[in-house]
DNA sequence: TTGAAAGCGCTAACAC
DNA sequence: GTGTTAGCGCTTTCAA
C-alpha cells in the first residue's frame, strides 16, 4: 500500500537504470532489450506505476482533456447530449471538463478562461441564451485549440458544429398535426435571437403555409416557460377563435398545457391537440400521452465529440468547416389525433 | 491575435526581468516594487497571459481539479447533484472531471484509473448498482486522495460521505398516506443490495408499525423501472384485497402507476393514492400532479463538494470522518389525499 | 542497448 | 528588490 504514486524514477533506481530507459521500456521501443523491458514492465506493474498525466501533458501543452460549456446541466437534452460526450470521449481515453454558464453571458466568459488555462485540447460549445458577444469564443481559436458548437451554434464563427434538425422537426410536427385536422395551431416559441429558435419557427411557418394555411402572429407568442405560460395559455383558450392545436417548443410547456387544457373542460386530442419538441421522460407522464419530437441529444453528443476528435487526429486538417445535422424523429402519443 | 499561449518567460525577455521576479510580481508578492508590479501586470493583460494549470500542477502534483463518479447523468436527481458540485467547485476555482460509471463496475473501475492518473485533488463518487467489491475505491485512498462517497455510499470503506434521508423521506411519506386513510400501502422498492434502497423500505415498514399496520411481503415488489411495472402494477391492481396506495421509489413507475390506475377505471387518489421520489420534472406533468419526496440534489451536490474542498484546504485534518445527512422534504400535490 | 542532459512552465529557497 | 538555480515527471535528442 504505497503513499505516493510511483514515478519512472522510482523504477529507474529500484532497477539501476536510467528514466530513459524505463520509459523507453514501457513504450515497447524497440532499440531495449527484451529482458529489460520484461522486468521494466513487470516492476511498473506490480507497483501500479501509472503515467503522471500532468508532467505529460506539460511537454506537449495538451492533457487528453476537452472542456464542454453547457448552459444548464439539469435538462434532458443537455444531459444527454453530455452523456454521448462521455462514451465518445472514453473510447480515445479522453477526460471532460465540464463548465456550466447557467444561461450567464459573464459565467460563459468566465469558464473560457478556465478552459484555456487548463490547457484543454479542444472545446465543445453551447451558447447561453444571455450572450450576444463572441469575443471569448474567437480566443478559443486564437489559441490554437479547436472548437466545436453543438445546438446552440454561433454563426458569427466559423467553426465545426452539430446541430439538431429543428426546422424539419417542426416542419414534420406541425404537418402532422395538419394532416390530423388542425387548423389553428398556436406556436409557443422561444425567444428570438437564438438560432434554433428561429428554425423551429420557419418550420412552422412553412408547414402552414404549404398547407395553405395563414400565418397569425397573434398566434405565436413567445413562451418557453411555465411561468410565462400561466398568462398566455389561459389567453389562447378564451380566444372566440380557439386554437385546436398547440405546438409548444419544449416538453415542460406542453405538459403545462395539457393539463391546463383539461382543466379548462377541454378534450385532448379530440377539441385540442398539444405536440412538443424533446422527448424527455416527461413525456411518457402526461396523460394522454405527448407527442413529440425527438432530439436525439445522446447522438448530437456523440457527433460533436467525433468531430473534434477527429480534427485533433489531423484527419480533417485541410478541409474548411463541417456542420452536422442530426435529423428529428416525431413521437406520435396520444395528445395528437 | 497570437498564436500560442504567452508564457512567463515570454513576459520576462520582453520586459528585462527575470521570470521569478514576473512571478512574483503576478502574484503581488510584497519584495517587488510598485513600478515593476504595475509594468509585468499591465504587459501580461494586454497579452491575455493565462497561467499554465498543467505546469502549477506538476509541482504540487495536484491540479485544481476535482473527479466526479456518477451513476448516470440523465437523470434528474444525478444531473442537480452534479449541478450542485460545479456551483461549488467554481467559488474555489476546481475544475470538475466527470465520469459516468453507466451503473457498470468494470467501467467504475476503469474511471478510478483515469482520475487517479489524472491526479486529481479529490474524488466525489456514487457507486454503480452493480459493484460489489470496492478495491478500486481503497486505491484512491491509497493514494491519499481524499474520496466522498454521495448518495450511494459505500458502507465498508471509511469516509465522509453524504446521504439523503431516505429513511425519514419515506417515513413521512408513507405517513401521510395513512393519515389521509390509506390502509394497504403497496411499497415499489429497488434491488436491496443498495443501502438507500434498503433505508426506505426500512422507513416504510416503521411506518406501517408505528401505525399499527402489518407488513405484508405481497405488497413489497422489487419495482424499480418501468419494465418491471408493467406486469406487477396490473397484478396489484386486481388483487382481491387492492391496494389503497402505492409509494414508488422513484417518479417514473409512479408516472407509470398513474396512468395505469387510471386505464384500469381507479380514481386518485379518492380509490388510491401515489407517492413517488425525487420531485423530478416529472411530477408536475402527470395528471393528477404526483405527490413526491424531494431530495435535495442540489443540496447533495453542494455539501459533497464543501466537504471535500474543506478536507483539501486541511480544515477538517484531524476529525475523524463526517457523515452529512441532507434532509427530504414531502411535497403534497394532488395524487394524495 | 543504454545513459546523460535539456526542456516543457512554474515556484521557491537561496543568493546578492 | 531582483536574479539564479533546482526541481516537479516525463520525453527526446545526442552521445557512448
Amino acid at each position: 500500500m504505497e503513499k505516493r504514486q510511483i514515478t519512472l524514477k522510482d523504477i529507474a533506481r529500484a532497477l539501476s537504470l536510467s528514466t530513459s530507459t524505463v520509459s523507453r521500456s514501457l513504450k515497447d521501443h524497440p532499440d531495449i532489450s527484451r529482458e529489460t523491458k520484461d522486468r521494466v514492465r513487470k516492476f511498473a506493474d506490480e507497483h501500479r506505476y501509472k503515467p503522471n498525466a500532468l508532467a505529460l501533458g506539460l511537454r506537449t501543452n495538451k492533457n487528453k482533456t476537452i472542456g464542454v460549456i453547457i448552459p444548464e446541466i439539469v435538462h434532458y437534452f443537455f444531459s444527454s447530449v453530455l452523456s454521448g460526450m462521455q462514451e465518445e470521449a472514453e473510447k480515445e481515453d479522453y477526460s471532460l471538463i465540464i463548465c456550466q454558464s447557467n444561461e450567464d453571458y459573464n459565467r460563459e466568459i468566465k469558464v473560457t478562461r478556465t478552459l484555456l488555462s487548463a490547457h484543454v485540447c479542444g472545446v465543445l460549445a453551447s451558447v447561453s441564451k444571455t450572450t450576444t458577444t463572441f469575443d471569448h469564443y474567437q480566443e478559443i481559436l486564437d489559441n490554437e485549440i479547436p472548437l466545436v458548437f453543438f445546438d446552440r451554434i454561433c454563426t458569427g464563427i466559423n467553426t465545426d458544429r452539430v446541430v439538431v434538425d429543428d426546422y424539419t422537426g417542426t416542419f414534420n410536427a406541425v404537418n402532422h398535426l395538419i394532416q390530423t385536422g388542425c387548423k389553428r395551431i398556436a406556436f409557443l416559441g422561444a425567444p428570438t435571437h437564438l438560432t434554433i429558435s428561429n428554425n423551429r419557427r420557419m418550420g412552422y411557418e412553412d408547414a402552414l403555409r404549404k398547407n395553405g394555411i395563414q400565418v397569425e402572429p397573434s398566434l405565436m407568442p413567445i413562451c418557453d416557460t411555465i411561468l410565462l405560460a400561466g398568462e398566455i395559455v389561459h389567453r389562447l383558450l378564451n380566444l372566440t377563435d380557439r386554437p385546436d392545436a398547440i405546438f409548444a417548443i419544449n416538453d415542460e410547456v406542453a405538459a403545462y398545457c395539457i393539463r391546463k387544457i383539461k382543466a379548462s373542460g377541454f378534450r385532448i386530442p379530440e377539441d385540442i391537440s398539444v405536440c412538443g419538441f424533446s422527448n424527455s421522460y416527461i413525456s411518457e407522464a402526461t396523460d394522454p400521452g405527448l407527442t413529440t419530437v425527438d432530439q436525439h441529444g445522446f447522438e448530437v453528443g456523440t457527433t460533436a465529440m467525433r468531430l473534434l476528435i477527429d480534427r485533433l487526429n489531423g484527419e480533417e486538417k485541410k478541409e474548411g468547416c463541417v456542420s452536422k445535422i442530426i435529423k428529428t424523429r416525431l413521437v406520435v402519443r396520444e395528445s395528437t389525433k
